[in-house]
DNA sequence: CGCAGAATTGATACATCTCAAGCTGGGTGG
DNA sequence: CCACCCAGCTTGAGATGTATCAATTCTGCG
């Protein structure tokens, strides 16, 4: 639970397997050196948590591999995951002195992290990152909003089968692979993830994927490793028009 | 429906209303003549579509007055709205094209419009607009986020406080009264649209708003006219802590 | 081997939805 | 001025989807 916190791993930004789609994408050559002035990495395992709630954060960062989640939870106990963070996201927020939510690794997590304080004076100066967060944040909350979608009309059985189909297309567009063909992955996150994303219970969660297998909308092979022969019928069963709006 | 659309209301940024809150709120004087230059006026009746969803926007803008709501449809006829706009709040997505909801005048409505064109090319040369409507962005990621967790975690009672706390709040603070006291407001938004809002049907929005006046938490004059006699009351039904989570 | 965490499955309870019947208040036309 | 009408709302009774509680079964690992 507690290991290695914070672990140099040696990286120029230079070939940085996200450089093209994190908070830096846009920037020059002259502004990466600035930032690697006052860059770190740190690595978490899973489970791990990366910041508390309410708690001071002195830096900001980029999720460079692995998975971490953000969730809110009520005093009784309810948690509600509020976000999926896969590599090139970007936590935390600038001008804000403490974290709006729980920040957890859900499988072993690297991270790129920027002071905080040097990192909003660059962005004062230097407007490719600006921009780029800009650009970044209303994607987010698009996905958010397509989110609240899911969360607030679709049956539990659609609500796996939407889960399902971002992972599953998320997937594809990471490797490069044509979406024609049947898809195979592996699921980043436990039954009790899946719940917390969904607004279900580990149960449903569970019995909703047993359905979905018994109909052949999936194969599974353990419990994480996924088949989706046809993603279109996925996407049939999450409620969303096949041509798909695509979330996260 | 569709009376008078497109109206001239002869306003000047300098006495205008939500000068300091809106997209514009950092600019200086000079920065303002150029947005004159290209914005205009428009008004809606309540009831009117300003946008609907995949439709080509030409325009970007701010509510002056009246609300607004975000809303999604699924094709079964399912909606859920995902953002409550009111004065202020900024309408559209600098860099697409299309609009990626149904904007929806669920009152009178006024709106200040920037062509998007022009805008868009401001943005770049003037940091003071991307700097706030990035700051905006963040704002309503946070209250979209937060929003998740009132539709996947809370009950029908909880979800309808949340609301209530939520609109009882934004009147105090718009109005600048204190919360000390009894609030008194009138609810904005019928009762399907604050189902629409939570997730909900409108006969359990009805008979959880019906059952929050029985145990005292609010009062109810009419349908819409709502007195809260101790907010952190309404508070506790809504789950936050008496803090208070702010949303939207 | 045996244990612990993760997942599945079953039985039942309960919250919310669905369908259906009235109610209310404000506006319109006779 | 009244009667009517209609959208918005309330209330009821029953159906249903998901949660809850509880018992197994899997799976990986020391």
């Amino acid at each position: 639970m507690l290991k290695d916190d914070i672990v140099a791993v040696p990286h120029e930004c230079v070939d940085c397997p996200i450089r093209h789609r994190a908070v830096c994408a846009r920037c020059e050559p002259d502004e990466l050196a600035e930032l690697e002035e006052f860059k770190y990495y740190r690595s978490f395992e899973a489970g791990q948590t990366v910041v508390w709630s309410g708690d001071r954060m002195d830096f900001v960062g980029t999720v460079v591999s692995g998975i971490a989640s953000l969730t809110q939870t009520m005093e009784d106990g309810r948690t509600q995951m509020v976000g999926l963070l896969l590599p090139s996201d970007f936590v935390g927020r600038p001008g804000r002195e403490g974290a709006a939510y729980d920040v957890v690794a859900t499988t072993d997590l690297t991270m790129c992290c920027f002071r905080k304080k040097p990192f909003e004076t660059m962005m004062e100066t230097t407007p490719h990152i600006a921009q780029r967060l800009l650009e970044m944040t209303l994607d987010e909350l698009d996905a958010a909003r397509e989110w609240m979608l899911v969360l607030g009309r679709k049956t539990a059985r659609e609500k796996i089968a939407s889960l399902l189909s971002i992972v599953a297309r998320r997937d594809a567009t990471l490797r490069k692979v044509t979406m024609d063909g049947p898809l195979v992955f592996d699921l980043p996150l436990t039954r009790e993830a899946m719940a917390d994303y969904l607004g279900l219970t580990l149960e449903t969660v569970s019995r909703q994927i047993s359905a979905l297998k018994r109909d052949g909308i999936i194969h599974l092979e353990g419990k994480r490793h996924v088949t989706v022969p046809d993603i279109s019928v996925l996407m049939e069963e999450a409620g969303d028009d096949s041509d798909g709006g695509m979330l996260v």
